[in-house]
DNA sequence: CGCGGTTTTGAAAGCGCTTTCAGATAGCCA
DNA sequence: TGGCTATCTGAAAGCGCTTTCAAAACCGCG
């Protein structure tokens, strides 16, 4: 009878496993572990063994088993609120492209603006064992922080600053009020503003009453008929516009709370006969593609999404590798000028 | 001495595992895992324990180690050209809403429309122990298909038809065509095409070649002059019709890649004195957020990207509960007409 | 109260990897 | 060549679940 070895050259029917190498190569599995985490100590000549055998193979380890002999999961998760806004996936992009290269992965999920929802989509990341959590601002479910506290990872908070938790962010207040300041400094005093839905979104919240704070530094008032609140998008911004019209005292300049704000606002505007900036100035937010083709180019504060994100990366990177981090770290914001303000066309703003 | 239970309530150096549960609800790991798991057969009290104990030690079970024993890693991955692109956003965005709902994950990686890149991080996808696969098109690197093959994990193929892979799609050929022949019915005749850069993408070769032949149909030709190639993006279209016009011969429609291409062919337009449609009429692809109000509202091939997604997930969990599906699902693209194609001014388009 | 047939239950065997620990080898010098 | 380190290597013990299998508990009925 004849005597085959039992590493026939033919597929398995199952996938290859660590001992389908090691017989291979004829080592122990140990040593091919060893081999393939790149760890010193084996010979060259079974380590070359090995390598040619994981090849013939195919072998691909099993994650899974990695994952639970290591406790290392080598997956981070972020949960934001909007994925399919412009800066989030900024931001998405440039955490991954930090993870990617310490050989993680980022598992991404949606909240949609709700605390609950937030709580549930990190909650269910959590479960899948993710060995860091990115967050978006500083408003969360009450019970967010004891379970992530529980399961013992590292968790970082961008795009707005916290003295409670780590973050990686900006002044949001700052910056609108650095916004407001501009607009003032060109004459106006009648400034409007038009935000997304502030509820359970501090970055919001936080840039309106930086603007509030920065009219009544210079004893103005930020009247509660320029104050409009709307979901966002081009649409939103039309409909916000048109709100803050009907209150009966037009502002000369307004401040959006995000470029495509903006752009709605502007497109009212325009359909009602005002012209962009000589009857009204705009500001947006983030610098979207688009921005710097409006016409006229909006001006906007830039948010340095990437920034942002790569910070939030290595932070997390760097905590889960043990390293030490600074817990707060502050990206700026810009105010980029284009031609969407102007001085007041008539002077008192 | 007092003979304390060892399950204290006291907080455990360490998570809480099936064990700790178990020994708290005074039964085995077996049956932990069965109530955990909602399967049947498990008296009433001894399910309400497990339940208490669990909720009591705020026991998250570790998802590797179900991973591994079920050979179920719930979470599929998906590698998209660029992920910062709507219409990829869009289709992860909805791809994940069905995942979610059956309890999977959605992993995201990027590729850069670069088959060795995509290849790099299907791989690491892969290796990861993902249990589905999301690709965008038709071309791939020579070694994915048999990687995947090898993993034994179902693969749906999305924005193009394929008659070698399962894919959720639409017909890009027949779908520009139909746009081609909307302006040569309103009687245009110098038609051009500006796309985003086609190597490695056969979801922008398609259309040209769908338009070139649209164009033949009625005799024809889509001049070398009027077929542009740029990366994608404002800039891009601005360039691209710039660089159109140069050839000499201005054509009187053009039909974009993107919305994005197409808003930056108008502006280079307005710049040059055209007027839209008047003496140009634009037509782009998936009818951004934007493109309603732009001026004028742009005429755009709709892809329902959203739909595409939902079938996808569908279509992967289908096949990863071992459920039939059908090979290729076909996705109409829409023409979408607003105000930015008008018939040629001059009559002979 | 005993019996056959259901339910329920727990012990134990994996899942496929990493890592410890002790034994085997190799290397070196006297 | 022998003895002593310094290297390598493999057996085996987990990691924390799920799931099989056989035993235990329960049930209704005669």
């Amino acid at each position: 009878m004849l005597d085959l070895p039992d590493d026939i050259l033919e597929p398995l029917g199952r996938s290859p496993v660590a001992r389908d190498v090691a017989r291979r190569a004829g080592v122990s599995t140990a040593t091919v572990s060893r081999v393939l985490n790149g760890s010193a100590g084996v010979r060259a000549d079974k380590r070359e063994a090995v390598m040619r055998a994981a090849q013939d193979l195919g072998f691909v380890a099993n994650g899974a088993a990695r994952a639970l002999s290591t406790r290392r999961f080598m997956a981070v998760g972020a949960v934001v609120p909007n994925i399919e806004n412009e800066a989030f996936v900024r931001v998405l992009s440039s955490v991954q492209d930090r993870l990617r290269q310490a050989d993680y992965t980022l598992i991404a999920a949606n909240a949609g603006y709700d605390l609950d929802d937030e709580l549930r989509e990190a909650t269910f990341l959590l479960e899948r064992g993710i060995d860091g959590l990115m967050l978006v601002g500083d408003i969360h479910h009450p019970d967010l922080h004891a379970r992530i506290a529980r399961s013992g990872i590292p968790m970082v908070q961008t795009f707005s600053l916290s003295r409670e938790h780590p973050c990686v962010g900006f002044d949001n207040a700052g910056s609108a009020a650095r916004a407001a300041n501009y607009l003032m400094d060109l004459g106006h005093r009648r400034i409007g503003v038009i935000s997304g839905l502030r509820k359970d979104n501090d970055r919001g919240g936080a840039r309106v009453t930086g603007i509030a704070q920065a009219l009544a530094a210079r004893g103005l008032r930020l009247a509660p008929e320029h104050d409009i609140e709307i979901s966002y998008g081009i649409g939103g911004g039309r409909d916000g516009f048109r709100q803050m019209l009907a209150g009966g005292s037009p502002p000369s300049a307004i401040i959006c709370g995000t470029d495509q704000i903006a752009f709605g606002a502007m497109i009212e505007a325009r359909a009602r006969g005002l012209s962009v900036p000589g009857d009204l100035s705009v500001i947006g937010h983030n610098d979207s593609d688009f921005s710097p083709f409006l016409d006229p180019p909006l001006t906007t504060i830039r948010i340095h999404s990437a920034e942002i994100g790569h910070a939030a990366g290595d932070h997390l990177i760097a905590r889960i590798q043990g390293r030490p981090v600074v817990r707060l770290t502050e990206i700026d914001a810009e105010l980029i000028l284009r031609a969407s303000t102007a001085p007041p066309r008539h002077g008192d703003g």
